[in-house]
DNA sequence: GGCCATAGCGCG
DNA sequence: AAAGCGCGCTATGGCC
């Protein structure tokens, strides 16, 4: 069953296809509808966005199991038809089905400040109707119902002649083919009903992706609020060894303060702001030090004592500002840090966060995640993940039986770098990330001779974008076109179709998105899986960051918590890639603080 | 005063 | 000639 739902009500009752089995429901108190609904009937629920709704059911004590989220899903088939970018809201959606101006997406919800009028901006309805009579009970489900259909025509032929082959296991479309007409397929398709024909693999695929997409709202909400567990006094301590004591009056700490002053010193006595590039360049330009930047790279081969300084200054100035004590004034409550993920913010499908940085935590402050008195954390990650995608969406059979081996540079070294696992490394990575200069180009060469089918598959992903064409993640996450994330660029470099700088730019982010965002969905389906098995117990998922999840586990469970991890990795896989020799390893750790992990 | 581009470094 | 992907965040510095 299905149950539409809007911020503040009504509901409705539906059939998976979007067909009414009850008449709208008014309710007083959405969370409790939500939470007797759920207990009665476990159903998909159907909302206009996760992140507008669910954190309100949550701080009501309310979890759901399932979702479809409808703005995450419209954004997945926009890029789908080549529309990326065009405004993902229902209002928008239902605008576009019933031909009124289509309004533009609203600002992206602010950060949140803890503590600060916590969910008052989260909880309201949503933005008020842009069409005038819009009834959004009747938009959700009438969106709902045509968003089925346009996934169910994905790969059926339906589709403009032009617009990719069939079959997705190449993740490719042909140059220049983005989706040319794809615009018109707008209400065409309503009243189609069910499917009576079986769905494409195209189609399957797709609606996982949504599904997945879908779940990963829902963890990264719970997550937001569960939070992850942070010790106020060990991050203190780690300040206080780092940085020495904050300053009383607001200034740089101590150890900060005294590296600024013994910097000028080195340059002379000329007092300068070590975090201001340009001056760093004047001070040792003076010193008749010529450099082309200030990065760390670049500072470390240079013989003045000025340099071992500021590298050490830049290090510590980074933790003071990033993840210091106002950080944590802001983002820490309770013992917990509690980031704003957004599920779908980066382009590859990855997760990205509003405020907080938590996908950039600093090793060295990672101490202060600890589990509580009982519990334990089980840190899991994913080991070597790209390559091991690399191998089993190109299919290149020797590649995969190397992608089979817990260490799969170490496999393609003793299969074909004569050992040499950094060489290995190097190459693959190279391939992956489009580098063909340098110490990569002759090991590039050794990887194409041993594995032509999995270099084949990157080097026409990247000459697609090169050529101005569109490329798909695995199961159907598309890129978006050369004109929005290029514009400037071609502006600097001349543009895409040139066959310039830029678009071998865009040659090398195609390239990689074909692997990236296939990497995202795999890791994206674990979360999703593991979520489910996880609920009903005590454990909580706590973190994720691109290929790494923490659950916080009571301590008793902890090593049955660690299986279930290891379970979910392998259940992600087949429910991608079905039968195939790769393997997902994970390295499963059990510890009581982020920073003894692995 | 606010806005924006850039530099630089944190993470994967 | 040289050319590795994706991000967030905080700072400076130039601009209006």
């Amino acid at each position: 069953m299905l149950i539409a739902v809007v911020p503040g009500g009504p509901l409705q009752r539906l059939t998976d296809e979007g067909a009414p089995l009850g008449p709208p429901e008014r309710v007083v108190d959405v969370a409790a509808a939500v939470s007797r609904l759920a207990a009665a009937h476990r159903p998909r629920w159907l909302w206009p966005a996760t992140a507008d709704i669910y954190p309100g059911l949550l701080r009501a004590g309310v979890r759901v199991e399932r979702c479809h989220d409808l703005e995450l899903t419209e954004a997945l088939l926009l890029g789908h038809e080549g529309r990326w970018g065009e405004p993902r809201s229902m209002v928008a959606a239902w605008a576009r089905l019933t031909g009124a101006p289509v309004p533009p997406d609203p600002l992206p919800r602010a950060a949140r400040a803890p503590g600060d009028g916590q969910g008052a901006l989260f909880d309201a309805a949503p933005a008020p109707p842009a069409i005038p009579g819009l009834d959004p009970l009747t938009a959700l489900i009438e969106v709902y119902r045509h968003q089925q259909a346009r996934i169910a025509s994905l790969g059926s032929g339906r589709r403009p002649a032009g617009s990719g082959p069939g079959p997705v296991p190449s993740g490719l479309m042909s140059a220049g083919s983005e989706a040319t007409g794809a615009t018109r397929e707008d209400g065409t398709r309503q009243g189609s009903g069910p499917a009576s024909v079986p769905p494409t693999p195209e189609a399957r695929r797709f609606r996982f992706l949504v599904a997945a997409e879908s779940a990963g709202a829902l963890v990264a909400a719970e997550m937001g609020h569960e939070g992850l567990p942070w010790r106020v006094d060990i991050h203190d301590a780690i300040l206080a060894d780092l940085l020495g004591e904050a300053s009383p009056v607001g200034g740089a700490p101590r150890r900060l303060a005294e590296l600024a002053r013994r910097i000028a010193e080195a340059f002379g006595g000329q007092r300068i702001h070590p975090d201001s590039p340009a001056e760093v360049l004047r001070a040792f330009a003076r010193a008749g030090i010529t450099l082309p930047s200030t990065r760390a790279y670049v500072l470390r081969g240079v013989d003045h004592p000025a340099a071992p300084l500021l590298l050490e200054y830049k290090e510590l100035y980074r933790v003071w500002t990033a993840h210091g004590w106002a950080w944590r004034h802001q983002w820490v409550t309770g013992g917990r840090f509690h980031p704003e993920y957004v599920p779908g913010g980066v382009v590859s499908g990855r997760w990205a966060t509003r405020g907080g940085g938590a996908l950039q935590i600093p090793k060295v402050v990672r101490g202060a995640v600890v589990a509580d008195p009982g519990w334990r954390l089980v840190v899991a990650d994913a080991g070597q993940l790209e390559p091991r995608v690399l191998a089993v969406v190109s299919g290149d059979e020797a590649m995969c039986r190397a992608a089979g081996s817990g260490d799969m540079y170490g496999a393609l070294a003793a299969e074909a770098f004569a050992g040499d696992r950094d060489r290995a490394k190097v190459a693959l990575l190279g391939a992956m990330y489009g580098q063909t200069g340098g110490q990569a180009a002759p090991a590039l060469a050794t990887l194409r001779r041993s594995y032509p089918v999995a270099l084949s598959y990157v080097e026409e992903a990247a000459r697609v974008g090169e050529t101005g064409g569109l490329v798909r993640s695995w199961l159907g996450r598309t890129c978006p076109p050369a004109t929005v994330t290029w514009r400037e660029f071609e502006e600097e470099a001349g543009p895409v179709e040139s066959g310039g700088a830029a678009a071998r730019a865009r040659g090398r982010f195609t390239r990689n998105f074909v692997i990236q965002a296939t990497a995202a969905e795999w890791a994206l389906a674990l979360l999703a899986t593991l979520r489910t098995d996880l609920a009903g117990t005590a454990a909580r998922l706590v973190f994720f960051q691109h290929d790494e999840v923490i659950v916080h586990s009571p301590e008793e469970v902890a090593s049955e918590v660690a299986e279930r991890v290891g379970a979910a990795a392998q259940r992600a896989r087949r429910l991608l890639f079905g039968d195939t020799p790769v393997r997902f390893p994970l390295g499963v750790s059990i510890v009581d603080s982020y920073a003894d992990a692995k």
